[in-house]
DNA sequence: CCATCCGCAGTTTTT
DNA sequence: CTGCGGATGG
């Protein structure tokens, strides 16, 4: 037998045993911090080495791009040989890799181009308009939804049941909007999938092929599968001797986008010899944290029972903090950040996490205030900045005159005289000859068949477009960006932005460039794709880091969401509040409100040794004062795990909040929340927050005269009126 | 073609 | 209170 020390010594029994178990369906159940990530490697480099499995009989799927990169880098690592032959990438990467090479099996052009979220918002649009819809009857972002959630479904236009006059338009929008990418050889993210899964579908000795050819598959995630993955996944996999699937019904929180739990279930149900292991040992977080997780998901009915647990110390207890209003809030964990940051933690090790963007505003203001670098995750991403997209577009139309969604983007960008009377006549031109709009514009400039001024402007835009792919054309990938930047005039427009935008957008130009460039140097040789066709497609499918900016050591703010799969010595957990978490939006229903508590969950379980937890009594929020009653995930906490930082001072609330203390505590007789007082040199106010004992005892008032101050009780002599 | 104003919505997000 | 998108007017 070869030598698997290397491969079995770093795991416990339950990871060994999930690792080594025999080929067939093994569905690892892996709880928060337990090493999932780790028992995927494992186990191929186990099949490799045991089973004798060659790297190009394996598929590899994950959700995103990065676990995907993880995942490649790790097993590459633990093997010492490149696994550049396994096929490991995301369902959308994976599924175009597969239309790429059989484009035409699959119905689609030879050079499809990728639609992203907000190309494909752009085309509903255009689609909507030219069916003469209200936009504000058919909002194309509700429609995209209705788009997305039906081929998420396997469902296709004419498979739609239709019961009323409003299902009968949606079936005509989809029906044009799948028109009018197949036209212009476009395929959206949801499609990669579908097209996909038909092809396989629908050619058997194809399918065949690839099912005898990936005899081992391992799926990352799978609590975030929907129907159509899961779908794909079962397919793709029903020639495979090996099925290996990881998942965590704990932290499955996208079921509003369409992933099903129930496949974790529906694994096993489909085929009862499926090994099951559970995988419960934390390696993450201390005693006081799991306990506090361990206790909150127990509330979720219906879960496949895990109960993690550590060798570890019990560590600290929770901190709870019930703040005054959101600014309170912000300082005081601000305040913990300096804290922590003196007990030398690194900036990066520091997390603050939210359930809505929104929040992070405050967040921003106090850390900007006291200095401190942070990082905000979410927002524009790089590929999805306009500027970006400006350039890639006319890169796009040059090398697939058919895509009108980039003919429209770049026909008067820069402004060249082409408004919106010229295209109107163009796309109806386009639309009865059943041509593109490239193809309409041509026609038009030769035929003369619009006003002369709007022929001189297209018979420019025509030549221009000309130019530049002739000029273009035997470039490398960098320089023809290069070129097409300039010669579109593009450069120019933003250079003559005088404001600092101007300036961000070029330098976000020239990193196109660079890009692009680097790209291409990268890449391995690879016959299905030339590097251009490949990187308009990795532009649509990794969108690029959040913020571009050079790597430097800084607090970390991002949603609940985006946390997942993240790990960080201490964790903030902010707006814990009925209504803010568990949202509003969520709480009436039972299957919703056990996703924000998983969601919650997940949280928790970010943290390795401090976790400290917030709510705030008062909230700006959509510009109005609210009042709210901390989250009950907080009382779901058993109070041996806590560690509760301040009684909790109750405004206008005599029995206090349920389970927590409310206290009179006055810093001086009289000084209480929303009192109002007097100053002598500033005037009077209400108090809005009180902290601190006996001589460092501190109020702040909201002066009527002069706004907010803090000032120390014993000095500053107020008075109660 | 651009600036400006008004109205409106406002969880979570990857690909 | 914001920020976006659309309509409007110069």
């Amino acid at each position: 037998m070869d030598d698997v020390s290397d491969i079995l010594d770093p795991l416990n029994a339950a990871q060994r045993e999930a690792v080594s178990a025999e080929p067939g369906r093994v569905l690892v159940l892996a709880g928060a911090g337990s090493g999932k990530t780790r028992v995927l490697v494992h186990r191929a480099a186990w099949l490799a080495r045991v089973h004798h499995a060659s790297p190009w009989s394996m598929l590899a799927v994950t959700f995103t791009n990065k676990a995907a990169a993880e995942m490649r880098g790790r097993i590459e690592r633990l093997l010492g040989f490149s696994a550049n032959g396994i096929w490991a990438g995301t369902f959308h990467g994976l599924s175009h890799r597969l239309l790429r090479r059989h484009w035409q099996e699959a119905g689609l052009r030879d050079g499809f181009q990728i639609l992203d979220s907000d190309d494909q918002r752009r085309l509903i649009k255009r689609v909507i308009r030219s069916l003469d819809l209200e936009e504000s009857r058919w909002p194309p972002r509700q429609i995209q939804s209705f788009i997305n959630a039906a081929k998420d479904r396997c469902e296709r236009p004419a498979d739609m049941v239709v019961n009323d006059a409003h299902g009968a338009v949606l079936r005509d929008i989809h029906t044009a909007y799948q028109a009018a990418c197949e036209r212009g050889g476009q395929v959206d993210f949801a499609e990669l999938l579908l097209r996909s899964y038909e092809l396989l579908r629908d050619n058997p000795s194809l399918a065949s092929r690839y099912q005898e050819q990936f005899q081992h598959v391992l799926v990352d995630e799978f609590q975030d599968t929907n129907s159509l993955q899961y779908a794909w996944l079962e397919l793709v996999a029903a020639g495979a001797r090996d099925f290996f699937v990881v998942g965590d019904d704990d932290q499955s929180i996208y079921g509003w986008r369409g992933a099903r739990v129930e496949h974790i279930r529906q694994f096993t149900n489909d085929n009862p010899d499926t090994r099951l292991v559970r995988l419960e040992q934390n390696y993450r977080s201390s005693g006081h944290i799991l306990g506090a997780a361990n206790a909150l998901i127990d509330n979720n009915d219906g879960r496949l029972g895990k109960q993690l647990w550590t060798a570890g110390s019990a560590g600290e207890p929770v901190e709870v903090y019930g703040a005054f209003n959101e600014l309170d809030e912000a300082r005081f964990i601000v305040q913990r950040i300096e804290q922590a940051i003196g007990e030398g933690f690194d900036r990066s090790e520091l997390a603050i996490l939210y359930r809505s963007n929104a929040q992070s505003r405050v967040f921003e203001e106090t850390l900007l205030e006291r200095g401190i670098p942070y990082r905000v995750y979410g927002g524009l991403r790089f590929f999805e900045r306009a500027e970006i997209k400006d350039v890639l577009a006319y890169f796009r139309l040059i090398r697939q005159p058919r895509d009108d969604a980039s003919f429209e983007r770049v026909v008067n960008h820069p402004p060249r005289g082409i408004g919106g009377k010229t295209l109107d006549l163009l796309r109806s031109q386009a639309r009865s000859s059943g041509v593109s709009l490239w193809e309409a514009a041509e026609l038009a400039v030769t035929e003369r068949s619009l006003p002369a001024r709007a022929c001189q402007a297209l018979a420019r835009f025509v030549a221009l477009l000309q130019t530049l792919a002739e000029e273009s054309g035997n470039l490398p990938l960098g320089d023809a960006i290069a070129m097409i930047s300039t010669g579109s005039g593009l450069r120019e427009v933003y250079a003559a932005d005088r404001n600092d935008r101007g300036e961000s957008r070029l330098e976000n130009v020239d990193e196109l460039i660079n890009v692009a460039a680097r790209y291409e140097a990268n890449r391995e040789p690879d016959p299905e794709m030339d590097a251009a066709t490949a990187f308009l497609a990795h532009a649509a499918l990794e969108a690029g880091e959040g913020q571009a900016d050079g790597w430097q050591d800084c607090v970390q703010l991002m949603t609940l969401h985006s946390a997942k799969g993240l790990e960080f010595r201490w964790v903030f957990l902010a707006g814990l509040e009925e209504g803010l978490f568990p949202h509003r939006m969520s709480i009436e229903e039972p299957g919703r409100l056990e996703e924000e508590r998983r969601l919650c969950y997940v949280g928790i379980t970010r943290a390795r040794e401090r976790l400290t937890i917030s709510s705030a009594e008062k909230r700006r929020l959509h510009g109005e004062e609210r009042h709210a009653t901390p989250s009950r995930f907080i009382h779901e906490l058993p109070s041996e795990h806590l560690h509760e930082i301040r009684p909790r001072v109750s405004v206008r609330r005599p029995g206090g909040v349920s389970g927590m203390p409310s206290s009179g505590w006055q810093p001086q007789p009289g000084l209480a929340l929303g009192a109002r007082v007097s100053h002598a040199r500033f005037g009077d106010g209400v108090v809005t927050n009180l902290e601190g004992h006996g001589a460092d005892a501190r109020v702040q008032v909201n002066f009527d005269a002069v706004g907010s101050k803090w000032l120390v009780t014993a000095l500053a002599r107020l008075t109660t009126l």
